[in-house]
DNA sequence: TATAAGAAGTCTTATACAAGACTTATCTTG
DNA sequence: CAAGATAAGTCTTGTATAAGACTTCTTATA
């Protein structure tokens, strides 16, 4: 009776909480098979149709991919995917381009004050990932990537990192990334970033401001890109 | 048994389209409540479950609200919910501003092959909606609407029109914008894009290549934007 | 004006069965 | 005897139903 003086959570809360802290800690690492819904039920002491409607959700959050007869299994961020969902630019006719790597450099440095404020556990050090990414014709990407050292253990001594950083992040730390808000103005290349964008002075860029959540909804990583696109767009869809 | 050679579509799908029919022709107007679940399902012979499940489909498509205890409403496209979904420019600190409609011009036009290929039907004939609007400060928007005439027949005899469209749109011709896909890219102000906005030549720009869907899924409006924002930033969210 | 009872709605949980995918045993055939 | 086709069995998710709990709002009453 007491438990009912203070607001109860539903059951197939306590289920969604407890595979997601599962997936988060790496116990069920990408492309693991989560039980099966009865299973997974049994174990938590609620009904098949409950446990269904937790996985359900986070089918829905992009957590875990089911498949009818097959099961499900922890979502595996691979570079098509990762590109897919969370690189934007697309060719004018819609066709994905593949950006190429042409340089990058890692630091360990101080967190700003902003840093401090925006990324999740107001981390003292930072990670500083500079990079340098070309598209089909002229068009260049610069990005900054700041993440905390705290949660990305050792990450100086996995250098060179690959292209795609969300998929090394889950791989490497089972950081899965799963949403990212962005901020965009346009602007115009000044000198310096003409000469870093190898593109010529005064021409039109856009500028992202990016922050990453992770599936506990913390701030892991914080993007700068400044973008030199003619022969490409920035894609998104409103709902 | 001849019934099991088709591919036969489940009970809840049915339940969905039919809800989904009714709203789209505006035999459901905004802010009407739905029937209950228990009495939609015995309307159309299924179970309270299903047709919950239907209307659970529906409201996280956005087309229905639903509140415990109270009932299921066709949601309400009010100004401040379309600004809110479908215009994404905030200020730096992440307020949003409240645009004021400047100049507006509606005409009629002959649709190019372009509009023909993108909008539903292929109309023949179009509105043209072109408006500037102006944020705090000197940031401005130049926008350029284009929707079929057959899908909003007496458009011009309406003028003026509100401030929010896509409000105009759902109340005026039962027609719900759900969804929205952008392509954006930077540029540079040429003199009469500048003379348009009322900014300085060679400020930097965004154009936004706007197509938006209704309850069907059908394109009922290309538009093409031109923001002029400084102290402004765009905002999206990827998932 | 405050309170309690009731009605009408959604929310949660449980259960049964259908359908798809994979494994394994069995049968056929060379 | 070996190899491949086939069918049965089992494990999984998908669909549908039903019963009771919870929330919100209205209405009657003190």
């Amino acid at each position: 009776m007491a438990d009912d003086v203070i607001s109860k959570t539903p059951l197939y809360r306590v289920v969604i909480d407890t595979v997601v802290a599962r997936i988060a800690s790496g116990e069920l690492p990408p492309g693991a098979m989560l039980p099966s819904e009865v299973q997974l039920g049994a174990e938590l002491g609620v009904s098949q149709g409950t446990a269904r409607k937790a996985l359900m959700e986070l089918e829905a959050r992009g957590l875990v991919q089911r498949a009818q007869g097959r099961g499900t299994f922890v979502t595996i961020q691979t570079p098509d995917r990762a590109l897919f969902n969370f690189f934007r630019l697309r060719g004018k006719d819609g066709a994905r381009p593949a950006p190429v790597l042409e340089r990058q450099e890692i630091l360990g440095r101080a967190a700003t004050k902003e840093e401090k404020r925006v990324l999740y556990g107001a981390p003292a050090r930072v990670f500083e990932i500079k990079r340098l990414r070309s598209l089909p014709g002229e068009d260049r990407v610069h990005e900054v990537a700041v993440v905390p050292q705290g949660m990305f253990p050792g990450l100086l001594e996995r250098a060179p990192l690959p292209n795609t950083l969300y998929v090394f992040y889950q791989q490497a730390y089972s950081c899965i990334v799963v949403r990212a808000d962005e901020r965009l103005s346009p602007g115009i290349a000044d000198a310096e970033m003409a000469e870093r964008l190898g593109v010529a002075e005064g021409s039109a860029v856009m500028r992202v401001d990016r922050v990453a959540y992770d599936a506990l909804d913390r701030a892991v990583e914080r993007r700068v890109s400044v973008i030199h696109a003619r022969d490409h767009v920035y894609d998104v869809t409103l709902k």
